[in-house]
RNA sequence: GGCGCCGUAGCCAAGUGGUAAGGCGACGGUCUGCAAAACCGUUAUUCAUCGGUUCAAAUCCGAUCGGCGCCUCCA
């Protein structure tokens, strides 16, 4: 089986080729950064890791970008409500974001590309398509003029006449076209400008994009991300600056993610229905957020509730259980190697199926839902092998098990080992030896009052054959 | 109104032609001083509804009902 992608623009699914042998090229559309993350932005963070990660698990060479927009009218009303620079705001609102990345165990894209630092590419790029009559000036702005790229429309599935009816002209309008989109911007008085050809100004949304995807990706690449509700009017837009100025196909793969929900309805900052990631990551831990991102196909919608999040939360702990009780019984699982193992390695057959459906479920449009079902079929595998007695065959059983265990969720990202595990402070230890000690004089009613005491302090007792063991309660 | 997506168990969620993964919850059992965790078992004769195609449909087609998104703020 190979791997296969849904590609919007055609509508199917389709064999993954890349456009060079070896290597892939994809950009993620990040936030216009006016405000902080919320849950959906680190939806796109997720996903766009997870493609990032099977792609290059497949062996592929993977550019990874993910810009910032970092100039905007938005972010410009931001800095004019705070008496801030519209920089500051911006940096503020990065940094916030890339600590989530951070957090939600996402590696680092290769970039992370800002418009303002490409002011060079986005101008060239406007005035190539100028100079082509696909765009034009007007009155300090320049404008793309949709009627002159007939494609226009063929991502979103929209017809140019349709769109038109539906278009109204707005008063004082410069462009031509009511479907004519900015691609410059004049600077109003007080606003940041760059100098250009068209006087001052910065650029319209969708410019950049186009602008920063082909300088380090090239005019054609492989993978296109972003949420879908950018697929008309930013990815339509972009398709349309991009091929119009290279006559090539800007794009082979375009996949959107689906929205959060709140409440039935679209999370967003519109319409103040949202919930900031650093929020979230209040009542539940990063790694949850993480699994709950993933275990939902990342083309459908989430539902966002704090009841989804702590079911998701007792279903990693699951597998955090095996994985620490496996460390308990063969020791910590040796280092991840980058090196990826073909399943045919793998000995026990069961293991190996797992491992199989695991990656099989991963090569089908990223399929991460399907995929860590199958985390649970070896986990209680993992288990049940846990309790048998001891043995050579056991111990090279669950070895191996284990390898596998944490290998595949490393391929999602889902980290089971809690290695920043919270050190249990010291009151806590003393309850738990006072415990031990009423366990010992088969005090009963002593021992569950104790346990109840540990319980309020976070932290959950649990008297396993010989010993207790104390952890953390999530 | 146009375009696109969706409707699977009490809840969440895979499954897009071969006879319903997985998780949460619930119930029963094993283990335990009691719990917890873990394990075993039960929990959808059926996939919004109605028709159609097919040897075979949750999957394909049509209609109906319901939900969501987009139609220049959007991840």
């Amino acid at each position: 089986m190979c791997l296969k992608i849904y590609d919007a623009l055609r509508a199917d699914r389709f064999p993954f080729k890349p456009v060079r042998e070896g290597k892939v090229g994809m950009y993620m559309c990040g936030m216009t950064v006016q405000d902080r993350p919320h849950v959906g932005h680190m939806r796109g963070t997720v996903v766009g890791d997870l493609v990032r990660r099977v792609m290059t698990y497949f062996g592929y060479d993977v550019t990874y970008l993910n810009n910032f927009t970092d100039v905007d009218d938005k972010i410009i009303d931001r800095a004019n409500e705070e008496g801030a620079d519209y920089r500051t705001i911006a940096q503020r609102n990065m940094d916030c974001y890339m600590s989530f990345v951070d957090l939600l165990g996402n590696r680092r894209a290769t970039l992370y590309p800002k418009a303002t630092e490409h002011m060079v590419e986005i101008q060239d790029l406007i005035a190539c398509l100028v100079g082509k009559g696909v765009a034009y000036p007007a009155g300090g702005d320049v404008y793309f003029r949709v009627d002159r790229y007939p494609d226009y429309g063929k991502l979103s599935k929209r017809k140019i006449d349709e769109l038109r009816s539906g278009f109204r002209i707005e008063v004082g309008d410069r462009k031509e076209s009511p479907l004519d989109f900015a691609l410059w911007k004049m600077a109003k008085e007080g606003e940041p400008y760059w100098d250009s050809p068209w006087g001052r100004g910065r650029p319209g949304w969708h410019i950049e994009c186009s602008a920063m995807a082909m300088k380090y990706l090239g005019p054609s690449f492989d993978i296109h991300g972003g949420g879908i509700d950018l697929i008309f009017p930013h990815h339509e837009n972009e398709i349309a600056q991009a091929e119009a100025a290279t006559g090539q196909t800007f794009v082979n793969y375009w996949i959107q993610h689906g929205l959060l929900l709140l409440g039935g309805e679209k999370m967003s900052k519109s319409t103040k229905l949202f919930f900031l990631i650093e929020d979230v990551c209040q009542v539940a831990h990063p790694d949850t957020v993480r699994y709950y991102l993933l275990s939902t196909h990342f083309r459908s919608p989430i539902e966002f509730s704090e009841e989804r999040l702590a079911e998701a939360g007792v279903a990693l702990a699951r597998l955090q259980s095996t994985a620490a009780a496996l460390c308990a019984a063969v020791g910590v699982p040796p280092r991840l190697t980058a090196e990826p193992f073909p399943p045919e390695k793998i000995h026990d057959l069961e293991i190996r199926g797992v491992m199989e459906k695991f990656i099989e479920a991963l090569q089908d449009d990223f399929n991460s839902a399907r995929a860590i079902g199958n985390l649970f079929d070896l986990s209680r595998f993992l288990n049940r092998h846990l309790a048998l007695p001891a043995s050579g065959e056991k111990e090279a059983t669950i070895k191996e098990g284990q390898m596998v265990l944490h290998h595949l969720a490393d391929l999602v990202g889902l980290n089971l080992l809690p290695l920043d595990e919270l050190a249990t402070p010291p009151d806590v230890m003393r309850l738990v030896e006072d415990r031990a000690e009423a366990r010992r004089s088969k005090d009963w009613a002593k021992a569950d009052l104790l346990r109840q005491d540990i319980l309020a302090r976070g932290f959950l007792v649990e008297d396993k054959s010989g010993k207790s063991e104390v952890r953390p309660c999530r």
